[in-house]
DNA sequence: TACGGGAATATTTTT
DNA sequence: TATTCCCGTA
């Protein structure tokens, strides 16, 4: 008989210097330590997603995994910066070769490495929403379809429309017969504009944000392809899994090995990218499609408070669909959050912008506080008093600075050099020459796609006219660029001095734009290529108001203003929600839908539960419009709460000594 | 054909 | 309220 010897493997903890057990909890420990199959962490809001994923990238290093076999896929290309600088910390350097973006910048890197595959040159251009509104509008003056008798969609609503079939992958015909009912009768030329603006892209060499996905999956059905990529991802990590949609579900599950060493991290009740084709239930089908996933679920909160938590619980199972969760915390109670009725708007600035100069004076620091909304325009009237009061801020969402017209104006030179066939780039370019408008400029344009030296326009015959004079200083400007061997920086230096008299001359505040454009230039000193540049901002978009930070104007740290989709991810220890009102929390176009109010809860329930130690909620009473003032009410999920979980608060005239006011402590 | 002015209109959240 | 669209004029 044979003796068999039982050797048992060592524990593997054993051979780690981090000592992981010590610094996580048990559920935390499991996903750290899981190693190959698919998991899928269930992890509920401040449970410590971002520490587990951050230790178990470090764990897979430190068991010997190559870090560039590693795909970490994020929201935000911040959020993937952050967890890697962690990760380097916890461990070492070796964690910073972890690949890692959002599936659209992923997918660009892809795009780009393979174009010639799907029949694009390498350096296609990746254009932005205004730009892809620019093409729809071009495109449908050309179908002359805006003659017709009833009113065709405005182009923003066409756009709406494409991207949310790509999106929810359904028919232009189904979404418009859902959503966009009243334009039903246009049919057929909304689907032929549709066909038109494909091709036009194909055309072109550029791609939108949506096709960065499109293709890549449309490249990932080349099998030698599919191979390749899929032996470089030995391990991929998804955080957010909540607010991905069928199109990027099915890229995650191109993007694994057949090993299908995939980890999925996110949280149903955080889900709240609906309109953008993201189904919080599909996090719940993970295990449908990759068999044998072992789920966890964290469900310890380290955020907040045991108050705040508390009525973030309260709100959430005001939510038709329920929530199996329920969080719990160890921390303290701490203070009750507060509810601030305010006369108006401009109190409720008044209001806040005074209570983050109090507690400024507590010694708290401004990048501690949030103030949280739900449209990027509900913090006008606060952006105005904090300017006044000169607090220095940062807004995330809303617009950003690649997006305003002078910028683009300016990047559009860059484009040009990059991609001579980017025609949507061209088109501006030459639309701010004097006397060139839309005909000339797509004669030009018809030149330049059969000429070697795209940047003569001598050669073109066509340098006559109210414009020579303009097109033969844009000749000298790119042939400038093209010959000189200039930095980024140098080179919007360059198209600053060339665009100075056209901005003058297009816009009335100019002074504030041209600053704009000087700071623009300091910017750009941080990009090592036209390329690389024209690539971050599209992907990695600069917040408008950051601008002045990062040319290293600002010398403290700035508050937070932010809507609360950008806020996705993030914690302060003092948080501001704005307009809790409703008709805006709950949005006005969602009191139809019983799934869209519930995804309005939820954003509410994400806003709350960003905060660490002290939230106060604010509405005004009266609402002053354009016709005459409105008087409003609280957000309908405060309904149910009562005085003891969210405490009112009483304001009182800040020159009034006598009374008391928790504004004066 | 370019461009400015006045009327119409729809109005969120992001990569 | 700001943007988009349309039309008249140069």
């Amino acid at each position: 008989m044979k003796k068999f010897k039982l050797r048992r493997e060592e524990p593997r903890h054993l051979e780690y210097q981090i000592e992981y057990e010590n610094l996580l909890n048990k559920a935390q420990l499991d996903a750290v330590m899981h190693q190959n199959g698919p998991a899928l962490v269930v992890a509920g809001a401040g449970t410590g997603k971002t520490r587990t994923l951050v230790y178990r990238v470090a764990r897979l290093i430190e068991s010997g995994v190559n870090p560039s076999s590693i795909l970490l896929l994020t929201f935000t290309r911040r959020a993937a910066r952050e967890m890697l600088e962690r990760a380097s910390a916890v461990l070492d350097e070796r964690c910073r070769k972890v690949r890692g973006g959002t599936f659209h910048f992923y997918c660009s890197q892809l795009l780009h490495e393979y174009a010639p595959k799907i029949g694009y040159p390498s350096n296609f251009t990746i254009i932005d929403t205004a730009d892809s509104l620019e093409v729809i509008q071009l495109l449908r003056t050309e179908l002359k379809l805006h003659q017709k008798s009833k009113r065709f969609p405005r182009k923003s609503t066409v756009k709406a429309i494409i991207s949310a079939s790509i999106n929810k992958q359904l028919s232009i015909h189904e979404v418009v017969d859902q959503n966009y009912d009243q334009f039903m009768h246009h049919i057929d030329n909304i689907e032929l504009l549709a066909r038109a603006y494909v091709k036009y892209k194909a055309d072109n060499f550029v791609m939108d944000f949506d096709d960065l996905l499109v293709n890549t999956l449309h490249l990932l059905s080349d099998k030698e392809v599919l191979e390749k990529v899929r032996a470089k991802n030995k391990y991929v990590m998804v955080d957010e899994y909540q607010d991905t949609n069928a199109l990027q579900a099915e890229l995650v599950r191109m993007f694994t090995s057949e090993k299908q060493n995939i980890m999925a991290v996110g949280d149903d009740a955080q889900s709240i990218y609906r309109f953008r084709g993201a189904d919080h239930k599909n996090i719940m089908r993970f295990p449908d499609i990759f068999s044998g996933t072992k789920i966890i679920k964290l469900e310890e909160n380290y955020r907040s408070t045991g108050n705040i938590l508390h009525l973030a619980n309260l709100v959430l199972a005001g939510a038709r669909e329920k929530y199996d969760k329920t969080l719990f915390t160890s921390r303290e109670k701490g203070e009750l959050p507060a509810l601030v009725k305010t006369e108006d708007g401009r109190e409720q600035s008044r209001f806040v912008s005074q209570m983050i100069l109090n507690l400024r004076e507590q010694n708290i620091e401004l990048k501690d506080m949030a103030v949280l909304f739900r449209n990027s325009r509900d913090s006008f009237d606060l952006e105005i008093e904090l300017n006044k009061k000169k607090i220095p801020f940062i807004k995330y969402g809303g617009q950003k600075f690649a997006e305003a017209a002078h910028i683009k104006d300016v990047l559009a030179h860059v484009r040009v050099l990059v991609n001579p066939t980017d025609a949507i780039a061209w088109n501006r370019v030459l639309n701010l020459i004097e006397g060139i408008g839309p005909k000339t400029s797509s004669e030009l344009i018809q030149w330049l796609k059969s000429s070697s030296n795209p940047y003569e326009f001598s050669d073109s015959g066509m340098v006559n006219g109210a414009y020579k004079n303009g097109l033969l200083s844009l000749s000298q400007l790119l042939i400038d660029l093209k010959t000189n061997d200039f930095t980024p920086s140098e080179a919007i230096e360059h198209i600053n001095t060339y665009y100075k008299p056209r901005c003058e001359k297009k816009y009335d505040d100019h002074p504030k734009r041209l600053k704009d454009l000087e700071a623009f230039a300091a910017i750009a000193t941080g990009y090592r290529s036209y390329d690389q540049m024209l690539e971050e901002l599209a992907l990695d978009p600069i917040e408008a108001t950051a601008v002045d930070t990062l040319a290293g104007k600002e010398d403290e740290n700035p508050v937070i203003l932010s809507t609360i989709h950008s806020a996705k991810g993030l914690e302060w220890e003092h948080v501001f929600i704005i307009q809790c009102l409703d008709g805006v929390i709950p949005s006005g176009f969602s009191l139809s839908n019983e799934e869209d109010l519930d995804e309005e809860l939820r954003l509410l329930y994400v806003a709350i539960t960003r905060a660490k130690d002290m939230l106060y909620v604010s509405y005004p009473v009266i609402q002053h419009g354009g016709f005459g003032d409105v008087f409003t009410k609280p957000s309908r999920f405060l309904d149910d709460i009562n005085e003891s979980n969210l405490e009112p608060w009483l304001l009182v005239d800040e020159d009034d000594e006598s009374s008391e006011t928790p504004l004066l402590n």
